[in-house]
DNA sequence: CCTGCGATTTGCT
DNA sequence: GCAAATCGCAGGC
């Protein structure tokens, strides 16, 4: 009987859209709070609606081209955004987490994210996410699949059928709208609905 | 339940 | 200067 094991590096060292598929199911720690992801989008160099279009580099997206398993935080509006590096170092993709069910840490994200707030809107969206667990720009560019990281994602005891997955094109973009990128898993194929 | 709109900060042209 | 990988709330059905 072996506890949930931590996705190693060589898990996002895979095509980006692989990645976004398989994390769905999976669990995302960091400090006391956890929750299952329920939506991904893939991002790739290749497509421009990434932040790393063309392979061009920034200042923002300079984590996107690190090692497969970094963590790449950007600030959209007032909220942010977490990101898995995925594929081969050089190469610009990223998952973003899009959206997760709370599993562990619920009240710590209720008071994060505001106390009148029902649990299935305490995680549902990239930055609300970020607001419920306390990720911010401090966790930008750091792994997260070091035994060591205090960010993490881990096996999760069940895993998603195919046919309770939606795979829809990406939402909120305005560019590259015909890629069916986004992987998703509806409300009522969750543990709450 | 679904759609529309404004807020407001940052990054890059 | 402008567009943006968003959110919350108002208002309609």
């Amino acid at each position: 009987m072996s506890a949930p094991q931590r996705l190693n590096c060589d898990f996002f060292a895979r095509p980006v859209e692989t990645v976004a598929r398989e994390l769905l199911g999976k669990n995302l720690h960091f400090g006391a709070c956890s929750g299952r992801i329920v939506e991904t989008e893939a991002y790739h160099e290749s497509e421009p609606s990434c932040h790393a279009w063309q392979g061009k580099k920034t200042p923002r997206n300079r984590p996107m081209f690190a090692e497969p398993g970094t963590v790449y935080i950007y600030r959209i509006h007032q909220v942010f955004c977490l990101n898995l590096v995925c594929e081969a170092p050089g190469t610009g993709a990223a998952v973003l987490i899009r959206a997760l069910e709370p599993l562990q840490g619920i009240a710590e994200m209720r008071q994060r994210r505001g106390e009148k707030v029902k649990d299935r809107d305490l995680a549902n969206g990239p930055g609300k996410l970020c607001q419920a667990l306390s990720l911010d720009l401090d966790q930008n560019g750091v792994s997260a699949c070091l035994p060591s990281s205090r960010l993490y994602l881990s096996e999760s005891l069940f895993s998603y059928s195919e046919a309770e997955i939606q795979i829809t094109p990406r939402i909120g973009i305005s560019k590259a709208q015909e890629i069916p990128w986004r992987f998703f898993v509806p409300p009522t194929s969750r543990a709450f609905p």
